[in-house]
DNA sequence: CCTATTATTAACAATTTTGTTAAACAAATC
DNA sequence: GATTTGTTTAACAAAATTGTTAATAATAGG
């Protein structure tokens, strides 16, 4: 079963994921990750040289999609709470397409801080902007005395908090691994995405 | 420098929850824990046989704890929205004194599914009997019209995810090994507190 | 003070883990 | 078809990691 083609990188990257995900670097053991993608381990040293670097592939991939869920929103010239509601479940959405990269960015960006700075340097310039124009909005429906005067860095971690807490919630309460989105844990999802939204909506309103 | 007492235990144990905290289970070795402590890590296998056991010595004592700060709010007899501020602020209290503790459960909680059985049956016997005191509570509210018709779940879950989340940021946006508890820091986790209550408390007025 | 118990260490050992190397194998190029 | 280039493997090796054991040091009890 030996393909001897170009996307054995690509299998190796599949199955280093998979684990690295699962299992975090130091738990996921390139021998597991060889034997997961069902080829010799020292494939895995000639395609990715170290463990770190094979892991860095891995991440700036899961990293930069994450990073990128904040630059859709709040564009456009729709009324703000339908702009705001918009980009919360936009956000929301993002995260649900693996309900398990969250927990993985957050435990590998807190453990090494190498990792850490790399994430801010990304997120950095994107939040920036993004708050700029929340605040400016913000102040905007504030004079109009629409919504309470809360600051545009705390909406946004409110966001963040309850968006991402959905996923580690979901891990902590269901059996996330594989493909088996049960029934009860869509439900979940559901209800927790819908009540992100009031809650936020409803801590801003007058 | 044998110290040849009791406390090496202690010793040893303070070690270990250091590096487990810091690193993880699989990121923390024994070989280092032994270090740290001062001690010949043949020792730390005298007194915890294995390293699965020494963590689980560690992890228990924190998980306890943690667990405990629900067990406290929701008593007596005051107005509503006193209780629920006071609940909310002595949660957050009690996880400020230790900052990387909620990263820490959450982690190893997420990747060792005997670890969050073993947090799942000590959780839900007191989260339901909390659960149980808001929705009466909360019903009663309801009805006298001073809150939305919000499920106790929800608003709980919107309580943890506010207030570990403010942890979770604080570990990214700031350095928070060692007792370096800078200015920023605090301004940072204080002006958090007060924004997680007035969120909450806002979603929920009518 | 002698003995039994407990605490501590040095030395060892099995296994795991990451990584290398040289050789086999396949594919493409000339 | 020979040569070159790139892919894959088996075998090896060094270091790390967890754990054991037997001998030594300290302590307590009689």
């Amino acid at each position: 079963m030996q393909s001897n083609n170009q996307n054995t990188e690509q299998i190796i990257l599949e199955a280093a994921e998979k684990l690295f995900i699962e299992k975090g670097f130091d738990g996921a053991k390139t021998t597991e990750i060889a034997r997961l993608a069902g080829v010799n381990h020292a494939l895995l040293h000639y395609y990715f040289r170290t463990k770190e670097n094979l892991f860095n592939c891995v991440f700036e991939g899961i990293a930069a999609d994450l990073v990128g869920f904040f630059n859709i929103a709040f564009e456009g010239e729709t009324p703000f709470f339908e702009k705001l509601k918009r980009a919360i479940e936009l956000h929301f959405d993002c995260l649900a397409t693996r309900i398990d990269l969250p927990m993985f960015v957050l435990r590998e960006v807190i453990q090494k801080k190498e990792r850490k700075a790399y994430l801010l340097k990304q997120i950095f310039p994107i939040a920036k902007r993004l708050l700029a124009k929340m605040h400016s909005d913000m102040k905007r429906e504030a004079k109009k005395g629409t919504i309470r005067p809360v600051k545009a860095q705390n909406l946004l971690l409110n966001i963040a908090a309850l968006n991402v807490f959905a996923f580690i919630g979901a891990e902590i309460l269901f059996d996330v691994k594989d493909e088996n989105i049960s029934d009860a844990l869509k439900r979940f999802l559901d209800d927790r995405k819908q009540n992100n939204v009031n809650t936020i909506i409803n801590s801003l309103k007058l």
